[in-house]
DNA sequence: TCTGGGGTCCTAGGACCC
DNA sequence: TCTGGGGTCCTAGGACCC
């Protein structure tokens, strides 16, 4: 049996976690830059706070109704997330336990089928309640698939599923797909749930799993549905993966705080991202051999389509994979003169690295000089001065230094458990 | 005035090879 | 007058996830 672990409205509860008065009261989390609802307590739902919607939309609701409202803070959810997995990893055993996302965790639970699996998913539930104070909704089920549909349906009725859900017979998960819109199948987005209810009269989870595998082939994406109908039939498609792999690309792209216009901005934010990419890439000691920038420019159409306002971008290959972040911050602010228009207002710009290759292996070639030990030196040096003072205390001078058009970010929590000086303080 | 920031996998099609 | 067949590798783009 296979099961997901899911923390319930996880970044309000960890606000919650630190401001207990807040109980029972509606609270929502803001993405960066204070744009969208990212996180609602189940207060916040039935008032009507629409999920990823605008904040300044909600705002009204949300000032009507004083509901507690936050930034990002992901220090204190990075941090809480830790506890959680390694709870969930002691209990058992870290070989059953793929994190998944910052809140979720499918686990593998073994095939005996004598084992009571809702004592089992309410013991996970209590356990973490009690070392995290962290609410989990558990689901569990043959495959990966019918876990998330177990999971969903115990979100739905959180008291009477006591937030454990099993589908451990023929009967259970057929009614189970029968109450599950086709659109809310793990793996369905909103593009297909269109086409399979318009064009198929498919509605229901179970409705597409009486679909052929090759009509899944051809109308679903090919592999990718042959294997979603196979595991909602109970067979086994989506495994579970080990340990967490090396990422195959590492971005860091940002909105703007404001608007920007000038090449002197622009560089320096994507100095700054590109700093800052190449700190995530050492994490994982690998090396990058493309690197690629976009910037985003205000739309026309910016309240139809506000998230794929024209977007341009380029890359470049370097002649030798690197992890520096001075050999990367080169090539990136010389893209920028590649795309930049004058007179343009731009509101978002990023960067990705790609064909990431083990820093250990990198291919040098005849005309490079081996200096690789003193740069991998120089530049740990300022990761551990950075991870331990925070707030990039050393950066490089092209990121700038008053970075006027950094992201807004007005109503963030202490990092209560991250950092020394913002402690919990108990008077 | 104000709409996030990461990631993954898969496929089609072009370039190129013999 | 006549122009194959079978590969591989890479990239762009589309779908999805949280």
């Amino acid at each position: 049996m296979k099961g997901i672990v899911d923390c319930n409205s996880f970044y309000c509860s960890c606000e919650r976690l630190f401001q207990p008065h807040l109980d029972n009261k509606p609270v929502v989390v803001l993405s960066n830059n204070d744009g969208c609802i990212v996180s609602r307590s189940d207060e916040a739902k039935s008032l009507g706070v629409k999920m990823a919607g605008p904040y300044f939309l909600a705002k009204p609701l949300i000032e009507e109704h004083n509901v507690a409202t936050f930034s990002s803070n992901y220090n204190l959810y990075g941090d809480l997330s830790w506890r959680v997995m390694e709870t969930l990893k002691m209990i058992l055993g870290e070989e059953n336990v793929e994190v998944y996302s910052v809140d979720e965790a499918f686990i593998d639970l073994g095939e005996n089928g004598e084992n009571d699996w809702k004592q089992i998913g309410l013991q996970i539930r209590k356990t973490i309640e009690q070392w995290t104070g962290i609410m989990v909704s558990v689901g569990i089920a043959p495959t990966k698939v019918l876990s998330k549909v177990a999971n969903h349906l115990a979100k739905k009725d959180k008291r009477a599923a006591e937030c454990v859900v099993v589908l451990d017979a023929y009967e259970k998960i057929i009614a189970a797909l029968q109450n599950t819109p086709v659109g809310e199948i793990w793996g369905v987005g909103r593009q297909y749930a269109k086409k399979l209810t318009d064009m198929h009269a498919v509605f229901t989870a179970y409705d597409l799993s009486q679909k052929s595998p090759e009509w899944a082939h051809r109308n679903l994406g090919g592999v990718v549905g042959i294997r979603l109908i196979k595991e909602l039939r109970g067979e086994h498609a989506n495994e579970m993966k080990d340990e967490l792999k090396e990422k195959k690309m590492i971005a860091t792209t940002r909105m703007f705080g404001r608007n920007v216009k000038s090449i002197i901005e622009i560089k320096e934010a994507i100095a700054t991202y590109t700093a800052k990419a190449a700190e995530k890439l050492r994490r994982q000691y690998s090396a990058a051999n493309t690197i690629s920038i976009f910037v985003v420019a205000k739309g026309q159409n910016h309240n139809i389509d506000f998230r794929h306002g024209e977007s341009i971008g380029t890359y470049t290959r370097l002649p030798i994979a690197t992890s520096s972040t001075h050999e990367l911050i080169k090539p990136a602010i010389e893209l920028v003169d590649k795309i930049f228009v004058h007179g343009t207002i731009y509101k978002k710009a990023g960067v990705m690295l790609s064909g990431l290759v083990p820093d250990k292996t990198i291919q040098g070639n005849l005309f490079t000089e081996e200096k690789h030990n003193g740069k991998r030196l120089l530049m740990s040096a300022i990761d551990n001065v950075n991870f331990a003072m925070r707030d990039d205390v050393i950066k490089f001078a092209t990121s700038g230094t008053k970075r006027n058009w950094k992201m807004r970010m007005e109503m963030r929590s202490p990092r209560y458990t991250s950092r020394w000086d913002e402690l919990y303080k108990v008077s």
